[in-house]
DNA sequence: TATTGTTATACTCTATAACTATA
DNA sequence: TATAGTTATAGAGTATAACAATA
């Protein structure tokens, strides 16, 4: 297979970029599983329980997702008793999305998972050369481009 | 959203990738769509063109794809005409795929199309961090971890 | 008129298991 | 016994359109 690297696709970003997401994906989904959750739920408790108090809409812009997809991922959580919708006084079309105690404690140790898993993955790199990643990653993430 | 941003999940590698990649893939698939192709099945022409004469199990390595999903990209692929099976002299069981002439010629404007929609979304990045972002997912991507 | 959340639907991608023919 | 390709199936993820309530 090592040889496939001598084709021009591997010196594609986008490549590079989806096998690199497939391997943190994979690796995500298996550390949280034992937690109940997968990468997407995990992201979704994560911002409930950072205190934003973010609508459905936001965080659907946050995480690329589609608001009937945030609906979907927030009942299962709620069903679980992880996060609970609230009405957005300023405006009451909006649900503000906030966790549970029982989510914050989950989330603690999810993310202690969740960490240890990209750990393995990125420790091929030093420290100085991960925060350069997230670095150069955070500016096209969230470039008015996307 | 931006005060999203705040919250720990935007300093995690994994969301950053699975965001990055997200703007990626779609931007990819956009520009595909006019010839035909998507990201998955133009990964696969590409490696089909380069010479390397790949098997069917070298490609699903390399692209992270199970065996089964490589069969279906190649029946689309060759029922299009741009890239046949050839049986694998040195292992009956194997196949070996190849780009036909058409094969070629529509990777040479797909990969145009592909490379402009990288361009647009990595420009917010000069020329060296580019290769630097692409050096350092090379480590990762292909890291004995995967 | 436009936006938030919701429901519904179709399509794509991912993951698994089992089978065949070869090795 | 193990591997390459194939078939089948179910579950997760993506994309679109339409609707009620509210702005």
């Amino acid at each position: 297979m090592d040889r496939l690297r001598e084709s021009g696709l591997a010196d594609e970003l986008s490549f590079l970029l989806a096998r690199t997401n497939a391997l943190s994906l994979a690796a995500g989904n298996v550390a949280l599983a034992a937690h109940g959750l997968r990468v997407r739920s995990y992201s979704v408790l994560a911002l409930a329980v950072s205190g934003e108090r973010p609508s459905q809409r936001e965080l659907a812009d946050f995480l690329r997702l589609d608001p009937s997809q945030v609906v979907a991922l927030i009942d299962e959580l709620q069903a679980d008793g992880l996060v609970e919708r609230q009405p957005d006084p300023r405006d009451r079309r909006a649900n503000v999305v906030v966790a549970t105690d029982a989510g914050v404690r989950l989330h603690r140790v999810a993310h202690h998972a969740a960490r240890a898993a990209e750990e393995r993955l990125y420790s091929v790199l030093d420290e100085e050369t991960q925060d350069r990643l997230a670095a150069i990653l955070r500016e096209i993430a969230f470039s008015s481009r996307g």
